[in-house]
DNA sequence: TTGCCCATGTAATTTGTTACATGATTTA
DNA sequence: TAAATCATGTAACAAATTACATGGGCAA
Protein backbone atom coordinates (compact mmCIF):
# COMPACT_ATOMS: atom_id res chain seq x y z
CA UNK A 1 0.00 0.00 0.00
CA UNK A 2 3.36 2.25 0.08
CA UNK A 3 4.84 2.60 -2.82
CA UNK A 4 3.13 4.93 -4.95
CA UNK A 5 2.47 7.44 -2.20
CA UNK A 6 6.08 7.99 -1.44
CA UNK A 7 6.74 9.89 -4.39
CA UNK A 8 4.14 12.47 -3.56
CA UNK A 9 5.65 12.76 0.03
CA UNK A 10 9.01 13.41 -1.39
CA UNK A 11 7.83 16.65 -2.97
CA UNK A 12 7.72 18.57 0.36
CA UNK A 13 10.75 21.14 0.29
CA UNK A 14 13.28 20.48 3.18
CA UNK A 15 11.70 23.52 5.52
CA UNK A 16 8.31 22.11 5.49
CA UNK A 17 9.96 18.67 6.96
CA UNK A 18 11.71 20.99 9.35
CA UNK A 19 8.37 22.79 10.41
CA UNK A 20 7.14 19.12 10.64
CA UNK A 21 9.75 17.91 12.85
CA UNK A 22 9.52 20.69 15.19
CA UNK A 23 5.71 19.60 15.80
CA UNK A 24 6.99 15.89 15.91
CA UNK A 25 7.52 16.90 19.65
CA UNK A 26 5.14 16.30 22.22
CA UNK A 27 2.55 19.02 23.06
CA UNK A 28 0.91 21.53 20.52
CA UNK A 29 2.72 24.93 19.63
CA UNK A 30 1.65 28.05 17.95
CA UNK A 31 3.56 29.49 14.81
CA UNK A 32 4.79 32.39 16.41
CA UNK A 33 6.59 29.44 19.40
CA UNK A 34 8.11 27.25 16.58
CA UNK A 35 9.59 30.22 15.45
CA UNK A 36 11.35 31.30 18.91
CA UNK A 37 12.34 27.29 19.06
CA UNK A 38 13.69 27.48 15.47
CA UNK A 39 15.63 30.57 16.29
CA UNK A 40 17.04 28.39 19.84
CA UNK A 41 17.75 24.96 18.08
CA UNK A 42 17.26 24.61 14.98
CA UNK A 43 19.59 27.04 13.02
CA UNK A 44 22.57 26.08 14.29
CA UNK A 45 22.68 23.14 12.62
CA UNK A 46 19.52 23.46 9.59
CA UNK A 47 18.06 27.07 9.38
CA UNK A 48 15.45 29.17 11.00
CA UNK A 49 12.45 30.35 8.50
CA UNK A 50 11.01 33.65 8.11
CA UNK A 51 7.64 33.64 10.70
CA UNK A 52 5.78 34.23 7.18
CA UNK A 53 6.81 31.04 6.10
CA UNK A 54 6.14 29.55 9.30
CA UNK A 55 2.65 30.02 8.76
CA UNK A 56 2.64 29.14 4.89
CA UNK A 57 4.41 26.00 5.53
CA UNK A 58 1.42 25.12 8.61
CA UNK A 59 -0.70 25.78 6.25
CA UNK A 60 0.47 23.31 3.76
CA UNK A 61 1.15 20.79 6.43
CA UNK A 62 -2.63 20.78 7.62
CA UNK A 63 -4.26 20.65 3.99
CA UNK A 64 -1.92 17.80 3.74
CA UNK A 65 -3.35 16.16 6.64
CA UNK A 66 0.11 15.94 8.08
CA UNK A 67 -0.53 18.81 10.81
CA UNK A 68 -4.12 19.60 12.69
CA UNK A 69 -4.83 22.64 14.44
CA UNK A 70 -7.23 24.04 17.34
CA UNK A 71 -8.43 27.25 17.60
CA UNK A 72 -8.27 28.77 21.28
CA UNK A 73 -10.63 32.16 20.63
CA UNK A 74 -13.24 32.02 19.12
CA UNK A 75 -13.83 30.55 15.37
CA UNK A 76 -12.92 34.02 13.57
CA UNK A 77 -10.30 34.83 11.52
CA UNK A 78 -6.74 35.13 12.90
CA UNK A 79 -7.66 33.59 16.20
CA UNK A 80 -4.93 31.57 18.37
CA UNK A 81 -4.01 28.34 17.08
CA UNK A 82 -1.88 25.90 18.65
CA UNK A 83 -0.83 23.01 15.70
CA UNK A 84 0.24 19.20 16.58
CA UNK A 85 1.37 16.38 14.30
CA UNK A 86 -1.13 13.81 13.02
CA UNK A 87 -0.18 10.08 12.42
CA UNK A 88 0.03 10.58 8.88
CA UNK A 89 2.55 13.40 9.19
CA UNK A 90 4.66 11.26 11.45
CA UNK A 91 4.25 8.67 9.25
CA UNK A 92 5.77 10.93 6.37
CA UNK A 93 8.01 12.44 8.54
CA UNK A 94 9.49 9.31 9.50
CA UNK A 95 9.96 8.39 5.67
CA UNK A 96 11.13 11.27 5.07
CA UNK A 97 13.90 11.38 7.40
CA UNK A 98 14.76 7.75 7.25
CA UNK A 99 16.19 8.64 3.22
CA UNK A 100 19.56 9.65 3.31
CA UNK A 101 19.57 10.48 -0.63
CA UNK A 102 17.38 13.00 0.29
CA UNK A 103 20.01 14.62 2.89
CA UNK A 104 23.34 15.39 0.51
CA UNK A 105 26.01 16.81 1.65
CA UNK A 106 25.46 20.13 4.30
CA UNK A 107 25.50 23.40 2.48
CA UNK A 108 28.29 25.85 4.33
CA UNK A 109 28.05 29.57 3.33
CA UNK A 110 30.35 30.91 5.46
CA UNK A 111 30.32 34.64 4.89
CA UNK A 112 34.04 35.44 6.42
CA UNK A 113 35.75 32.70 4.23
CA UNK A 114 34.74 34.62 1.17
CA UNK A 115 36.27 37.48 2.67
CA UNK A 116 39.03 35.77 3.30
CA UNK A 117 39.14 34.23 -0.11
CA UNK A 118 39.14 37.96 -1.43
CA UNK A 119 42.08 38.61 1.10
CA UNK A 120 43.83 40.24 -2.07
CA UNK A 121 41.48 43.31 -2.17
CA UNK A 122 41.64 44.05 1.41
CA UNK A 123 44.12 45.69 4.17
CA UNK A 124 45.73 42.37 6.13
CA UNK A 125 45.43 44.40 9.20
CA UNK A 126 41.74 44.91 8.22
CA UNK A 127 41.17 40.70 7.16
CA UNK A 128 42.92 40.37 10.49
CA UNK A 129 40.40 42.53 12.25
CA UNK A 130 37.53 40.65 10.57
CA UNK A 131 38.74 37.11 11.73
CA UNK A 132 39.00 38.11 15.32
CA UNK A 133 36.00 39.30 15.51
CA UNK A 134 34.95 36.12 13.65
CA UNK A 135 35.92 34.50 16.82
CA UNK A 136 34.26 36.44 19.37
CA UNK A 137 31.02 35.88 17.58
CA UNK A 138 31.42 32.38 17.53
CA UNK A 139 32.37 32.24 21.02
CA UNK A 140 29.07 34.11 21.96
CA UNK A 141 27.23 31.12 19.62
CA UNK A 142 28.83 28.71 21.40
CA UNK A 143 27.21 30.29 24.67
CA UNK A 144 23.99 30.22 23.13
CA UNK A 145 24.03 27.03 22.03
CA UNK A 146 25.17 25.49 25.62
CA UNK A 147 22.26 27.48 27.08
CA UNK A 148 19.97 26.15 24.71
CA UNK A 149 21.45 22.41 25.40
CA UNK A 150 21.00 22.81 28.92
CA UNK A 151 17.50 23.90 28.31
CA UNK A 152 16.73 20.87 25.94
CA UNK A 153 18.33 18.53 28.97
CA UNK A 154 15.86 18.87 31.07
CA UNK A 155 12.64 17.33 28.52
CA UNK A 156 13.08 13.67 29.12
CA UNK A 157 11.96 13.50 25.47
CA UNK A 158 14.39 15.17 23.86
CA UNK A 159 17.51 13.07 23.70
CA UNK A 160 18.07 13.34 20.06
CA UNK A 161 17.97 17.75 19.55
CA UNK A 162 19.92 17.32 22.98
CA UNK A 163 22.16 15.25 20.75
CA UNK A 164 21.86 17.72 18.00
CA UNK A 165 23.03 20.10 20.44
CA UNK A 166 26.01 18.29 21.61
CA UNK A 167 27.52 18.09 17.64
CA UNK A 168 26.91 21.27 17.86
CA UNK A 169 28.98 22.50 20.73
CA UNK A 170 31.63 20.44 19.32
CA UNK A 171 30.90 22.01 15.84
CA UNK A 172 31.42 25.59 17.76
CA UNK A 173 34.46 24.49 19.43
CA UNK A 174 36.19 23.58 15.84
CA UNK A 175 34.75 26.30 14.37
CA UNK A 176 37.15 28.11 16.84
CA UNK A 177 40.13 26.16 16.57
CA UNK A 178 39.55 26.73 12.42
CA UNK A 179 39.63 30.12 12.80
CA UNK A 180 42.53 30.71 15.38
CA UNK A 181 44.56 28.11 12.29
CA UNK A 182 43.37 30.62 10.04
CA UNK A 183 44.55 33.58 11.65
CA UNK A 184 48.22 31.84 11.83
CA UNK A 185 47.79 31.57 8.28
CA UNK A 186 47.25 34.82 7.30
CA UNK A 187 50.19 35.70 9.36
CA UNK A 188 52.16 33.17 7.38
CA UNK A 189 51.62 34.86 4.69
CA UNK A 190 52.00 38.12 5.62
CA UNK A 191 55.29 37.30 6.72
CA UNK A 192 56.55 36.20 2.73
CA UNK A 193 54.80 39.56 1.58
CA UNK A 194 57.92 41.45 2.30
CA UNK A 195 57.11 43.63 5.28
CA UNK A 196 59.92 43.65 6.00
CA UNK A 197 59.41 40.51 7.91
CA UNK A 198 62.29 38.60 9.71
CA UNK A 199 60.36 35.58 10.45
CA UNK A 200 60.87 33.57 7.51
CA UNK A 201 58.60 30.64 8.01
CA UNK A 202 59.26 27.59 5.81
CA UNK A 203 57.70 27.02 2.48
CA UNK A 204 55.49 24.36 1.51
CA UNK A 205 55.92 22.55 -1.78
CA UNK A 206 54.58 24.97 -4.68
CA UNK A 207 54.50 28.02 -2.77
CA UNK A 208 57.42 29.52 -4.72
CA UNK A 209 57.63 33.08 -5.81
CA UNK A 210 56.30 35.10 -3.67
CA UNK A 211 56.06 38.02 -6.78
CA UNK A 212 55.83 41.13 -4.73
CA UNK A 213 56.41 43.40 -7.57
CA UNK B 1 22.55 57.74 6.49
CA UNK B 2 24.86 60.75 5.14
CA UNK B 3 26.33 59.11 2.34
CA UNK B 4 24.27 58.33 -0.49
CA UNK B 5 26.44 56.04 -2.69
CA UNK B 6 27.63 53.89 -0.12
CA UNK B 7 23.79 52.30 0.06
CA UNK B 8 23.12 51.71 -3.37
CA UNK B 9 26.24 49.17 -3.26
CA UNK B 10 25.47 47.13 -0.37
CA UNK B 11 21.97 46.21 -2.04
CA UNK B 12 23.78 43.63 -4.20
CA UNK B 13 22.87 40.05 -2.99
CA UNK B 14 25.59 37.80 -1.83
CA UNK B 15 25.92 35.62 -5.06
CA UNK B 16 26.65 39.12 -7.14
CA UNK B 17 29.69 39.22 -4.73
CA UNK B 18 30.78 35.47 -5.04
CA UNK B 19 30.39 36.56 -8.78
CA UNK B 20 32.02 39.03 -9.01
CA UNK B 21 34.78 37.75 -6.90
CA UNK B 22 35.38 34.54 -9.01
CA UNK B 23 36.29 37.94 -11.86
CA UNK B 24 38.53 39.78 -9.40
CA UNK B 25 41.55 37.45 -9.72
CA UNK B 26 43.28 37.74 -13.12
CA UNK B 27 42.09 36.92 -16.35
CA UNK B 28 38.98 36.85 -17.97
CA UNK B 29 36.30 33.89 -18.57
CA UNK B 30 33.25 33.02 -19.57
CA UNK B 31 30.19 32.26 -17.22
CA UNK B 32 30.71 28.91 -17.84
CA UNK B 33 34.33 28.73 -16.89
CA UNK B 34 33.28 30.36 -13.22
CA UNK B 35 30.77 28.03 -13.09
CA UNK B 36 32.92 25.60 -12.97
CA UNK B 37 35.17 27.02 -10.63
CA UNK B 38 32.59 27.51 -8.16
CA UNK B 39 31.88 23.65 -8.46
CA UNK B 40 35.34 23.01 -7.67
CA UNK B 41 36.05 25.47 -5.28
CA UNK B 42 33.56 28.24 -3.80
CA UNK B 43 30.71 25.34 -2.91
CA UNK B 44 33.68 24.13 0.08
CA UNK B 45 33.43 27.52 1.84
CA UNK B 46 30.15 29.12 0.24
CA UNK B 47 28.15 27.95 -2.41
CA UNK B 48 27.57 27.48 -6.17
CA UNK B 49 24.81 29.43 -7.57
CA UNK B 50 23.09 27.63 -10.78
CA UNK B 51 24.78 28.53 -14.30
CA UNK B 52 21.81 30.39 -15.10
CA UNK B 53 22.07 32.51 -12.41
CA UNK B 54 25.53 33.25 -12.96
CA UNK B 55 24.96 34.52 -16.39
CA UNK B 56 21.79 36.50 -14.51
CA UNK B 57 24.56 38.13 -12.03
CA UNK B 58 26.76 38.82 -15.00
CA UNK B 59 24.23 40.55 -17.13
CA UNK B 60 23.28 42.85 -14.00
CA UNK B 61 27.21 43.54 -13.20
CA UNK B 62 27.86 44.62 -16.42
CA UNK B 63 24.69 47.10 -16.48
CA UNK B 64 26.08 48.11 -13.07
CA UNK B 65 29.90 48.72 -14.61
CA UNK B 66 31.39 46.22 -12.25
CA UNK B 67 32.29 43.44 -15.30
CA UNK B 68 33.08 44.08 -18.46
CA UNK B 69 32.38 41.83 -21.51
CA UNK B 70 34.21 40.66 -25.24
CA UNK B 71 32.64 39.21 -27.14
CA UNK B 72 34.59 36.50 -29.71
CA UNK B 73 32.69 35.58 -32.35
CA UNK B 74 30.51 38.54 -34.11
CA UNK B 75 28.04 40.61 -32.65
CA UNK B 76 25.13 38.97 -32.71
CA UNK B 77 23.36 37.11 -29.76
CA UNK B 78 25.13 34.21 -27.90
CA UNK B 79 28.52 34.40 -28.75
CA UNK B 80 30.99 33.51 -26.33
CA UNK B 81 32.05 36.30 -24.27
CA UNK B 82 34.69 36.83 -22.00
CA UNK B 83 33.92 38.90 -18.78
CA UNK B 84 36.35 40.84 -16.57
CA UNK B 85 36.17 43.20 -13.46
CA UNK B 86 36.37 47.03 -14.28
CA UNK B 87 37.81 49.43 -12.04
CA UNK B 88 34.65 50.52 -10.35
CA UNK B 89 33.97 46.75 -9.77
CA UNK B 90 37.07 46.12 -7.78
CA UNK B 91 36.52 48.89 -5.76
CA UNK B 92 32.78 48.50 -4.85
CA UNK B 93 33.96 44.44 -4.07
CA UNK B 94 36.99 45.61 -1.91
CA UNK B 95 34.16 48.02 0.17
CA UNK B 96 31.83 45.15 0.21
CA UNK B 97 34.48 42.21 1.39
CA UNK B 98 36.33 44.66 4.08
CA UNK B 99 32.64 44.93 5.58
CA UNK B 100 32.01 42.32 8.25
CA UNK B 101 28.84 43.86 9.32
CA UNK B 102 27.51 42.32 6.18
CA UNK B 103 28.77 38.85 6.41
CA UNK B 104 26.52 37.51 9.61
CA UNK B 105 27.57 34.18 11.46
CA UNK B 106 28.17 31.77 8.99
CA UNK B 107 24.99 29.80 7.81
CA UNK B 108 24.79 25.46 7.90
CA UNK B 109 22.69 23.59 6.48
CA UNK B 110 23.15 20.01 7.65
CA UNK B 111 20.58 17.66 6.08
CA UNK B 112 22.10 14.57 8.78
CA UNK B 113 22.05 16.17 11.30
CA UNK B 114 18.15 17.54 10.79
CA UNK B 115 17.72 13.97 10.60
CA UNK B 116 19.64 12.80 13.93
CA UNK B 117 17.60 15.89 15.65
CA UNK B 118 14.33 13.61 14.86
CA UNK B 119 15.98 10.23 15.41
CA UNK B 120 12.94 9.76 17.47
CA UNK B 121 11.15 8.57 14.24
CA UNK B 122 13.76 6.38 12.98
CA UNK B 123 15.20 2.77 13.43
CA UNK B 124 18.61 3.09 15.17
CA UNK B 125 20.28 0.88 13.06
CA UNK B 126 18.93 3.13 10.00
CA UNK B 127 20.35 6.22 12.04
CA UNK B 128 23.84 4.34 11.95
CA UNK B 129 23.91 3.56 8.67
CA UNK B 130 23.07 7.43 7.42
CA UNK B 131 25.71 8.69 9.59
CA UNK B 132 28.24 6.17 8.28
CA UNK B 133 27.36 7.16 4.59
CA UNK B 134 28.42 10.75 5.71
CA UNK B 135 31.39 9.85 7.09
CA UNK B 136 32.27 8.12 3.27
CA UNK B 137 30.68 11.09 1.98
CA UNK B 138 32.50 13.43 3.38
CA UNK B 139 36.29 11.68 3.03
CA UNK B 140 35.03 11.89 -0.29
CA UNK B 141 34.58 15.49 -0.32
CA UNK B 142 38.13 16.00 1.76
CA UNK B 143 39.86 14.58 -1.57
CA UNK B 144 38.28 17.08 -3.84
CA UNK B 145 39.07 19.62 -1.86
CA UNK B 146 42.95 18.91 -1.66
CA UNK B 147 42.54 18.32 -5.36
CA UNK B 148 41.31 21.62 -5.66
CA UNK B 149 44.22 23.11 -3.27
CA UNK B 150 47.02 21.22 -5.42
CA UNK B 151 45.19 22.99 -8.60
CA UNK B 152 45.40 26.36 -7.13
CA UNK B 153 48.85 26.11 -5.37
CA UNK B 154 50.16 26.08 -9.22
CA UNK B 155 48.80 29.48 -9.50
CA UNK B 156 50.97 32.65 -7.93
CA UNK B 157 47.99 35.04 -7.78
CA UNK B 158 46.01 32.77 -5.93
CA UNK B 159 47.34 32.28 -2.30
CA UNK B 160 44.12 33.46 -0.45
CA UNK B 161 42.17 30.67 -1.91
CA UNK B 162 44.81 28.66 -1.31
CA UNK B 163 43.90 29.52 2.64
CA UNK B 164 39.98 29.56 1.93
CA UNK B 165 40.95 26.03 0.80
CA UNK B 166 43.06 24.88 3.57
CA UNK B 167 40.55 25.95 5.84
CA UNK B 168 38.06 24.00 3.93
CA UNK B 169 40.24 20.74 4.48
CA UNK B 170 40.72 21.28 8.10
CA UNK B 171 37.23 21.98 8.41
CA UNK B 172 36.38 18.45 6.53
CA UNK B 173 38.95 16.93 8.91
CA UNK B 174 37.37 18.38 11.90
CA UNK B 175 33.39 17.29 10.42
CA UNK B 176 34.86 13.46 9.93
CA UNK B 177 35.67 13.56 13.62
CA UNK B 178 32.44 15.11 14.40
CA UNK B 179 30.62 12.20 12.76
CA UNK B 180 32.65 9.51 14.81
CA UNK B 181 31.91 11.63 18.14
CA UNK B 182 28.23 11.39 17.32
CA UNK B 183 28.65 7.85 16.38
CA UNK B 184 29.75 7.00 19.83
CA UNK B 185 26.92 9.57 21.16
CA UNK B 186 24.38 7.60 19.33
CA UNK B 187 25.65 4.47 20.51
CA UNK B 188 25.31 5.68 23.77
CA UNK B 189 22.01 6.43 23.43
CA UNK B 190 20.67 2.93 22.26
CA UNK B 191 22.75 0.31 24.20
CA UNK B 192 23.68 -0.84 21.03
CA UNK B 193 27.14 -2.60 22.70
CA UNK B 194 25.60 -6.00 21.96
CA UNK B 195 23.63 -6.17 18.45
CA UNK B 196 25.86 -5.51 15.94
CA UNK B 197 28.46 -8.04 16.85
CA UNK B 198 32.22 -6.73 17.25
CA UNK B 199 31.79 -3.08 16.12
CA UNK B 200 34.56 -2.10 18.21
CA UNK B 201 36.24 0.30 15.88
CA UNK B 202 39.66 1.77 17.56
CA UNK B 203 39.86 5.01 18.34
CA UNK B 204 43.42 5.86 17.46
CA UNK B 205 44.99 8.67 18.69
CA UNK B 206 44.49 11.74 15.75
CA UNK B 207 44.38 9.60 12.98
CA UNK B 208 40.90 9.09 11.64
CA UNK B 209 41.36 10.49 8.26
CA UNK B 210 43.62 9.44 5.15
CA UNK B 211 46.41 11.88 5.32
CA UNK B 212 48.52 12.56 2.38
CA UNK B 213 51.16 13.62 3.15
C1' DT C 1 -0.90 55.44 27.82
C1' DT C 2 2.96 54.18 25.77
C1' DG C 3 5.56 50.54 24.40
C1' DC C 4 6.71 45.75 24.19
C1' DC C 5 5.79 41.03 23.43
C1' DC C 6 2.47 37.82 21.65
C1' DA C 7 0.13 36.26 17.51
C1' DT C 8 -1.50 35.73 12.68
C1' DG C 9 -1.65 36.74 8.37
C1' DT C 10 -1.28 39.21 3.27
C1' DA C 11 1.25 41.34 -0.57
C1' DA C 12 5.06 42.53 -3.13
C1' DT C 13 9.36 41.36 -4.30
C1' DT C 14 13.71 38.95 -4.66
C1' DT C 15 16.29 34.99 -5.15
C1' DG C 16 17.16 30.90 -7.02
C1' DT C 17 16.08 26.50 -9.37
C1' DT C 18 14.78 23.36 -13.22
C1' DA C 19 13.52 22.64 -17.76
C1' DC C 20 13.98 23.92 -22.17
C1' DA C 21 15.99 25.87 -26.72
C1' DT C 22 19.95 26.66 -29.43
C1' DG C 23 24.15 26.07 -31.59
C1' DA C 24 29.49 25.78 -31.78
C1' DT C 25 33.59 22.98 -31.06
C1' DT C 26 36.05 19.01 -29.86
C1' DT C 27 36.85 14.09 -29.71
C1' DA C 28 36.16 9.15 -30.55
C1' DT D 1 29.41 11.53 -38.03
C1' DA D 2 27.81 10.77 -33.52
C1' DA D 3 28.47 12.04 -28.91
C1' DA D 4 30.23 14.84 -25.42
C1' DT D 5 31.46 19.10 -23.86
C1' DC D 6 31.39 24.00 -24.37
C1' DA D 7 28.50 27.98 -24.23
C1' DT D 8 24.53 31.19 -23.73
C1' DG D 9 20.34 32.24 -22.81
C1' DT D 10 14.75 32.22 -21.83
C1' DA D 11 10.66 30.89 -19.33
C1' DA D 12 8.16 28.96 -15.77
C1' DC D 13 8.15 28.19 -11.32
C1' DA D 14 9.38 27.55 -6.39
C1' DA D 15 11.23 29.24 -2.25
C1' DA D 16 11.88 32.67 0.91
C1' DT D 17 12.31 37.36 2.50
C1' DT D 18 10.75 42.03 3.79
C1' DA D 19 7.29 45.18 4.62
C1' DC D 20 2.96 45.88 6.00
C1' DA D 21 -1.75 45.38 8.50
C1' DT D 22 -4.09 43.99 12.54
C1' DG D 23 -5.08 43.37 17.15
C1' DG D 24 -4.86 41.29 22.20
C1' DG D 25 -2.50 41.29 26.73
C1' DC D 26 0.57 43.14 29.98
C1' DA D 27 3.91 46.00 32.43
C1' DA D 28 6.42 50.56 33.36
Amino acid sequence: MTSSQKQKKQELPPTAWAVLGLLSFPGERTGYELKKWADSSLRFFYWSPAISQIYAELRRLEELGYAASVRSGPEEARAKRRYGITPAGREALAGWASDVSEAGPPVLKHGLLLRVWLGHLAEPERLRAMVTEHLERTTEELASVREAMAHAATEPDWAFPVLALRWSERQHLAELELTQALLADLDGLEGLEGLGGPHAQERQSGGDAPTTG
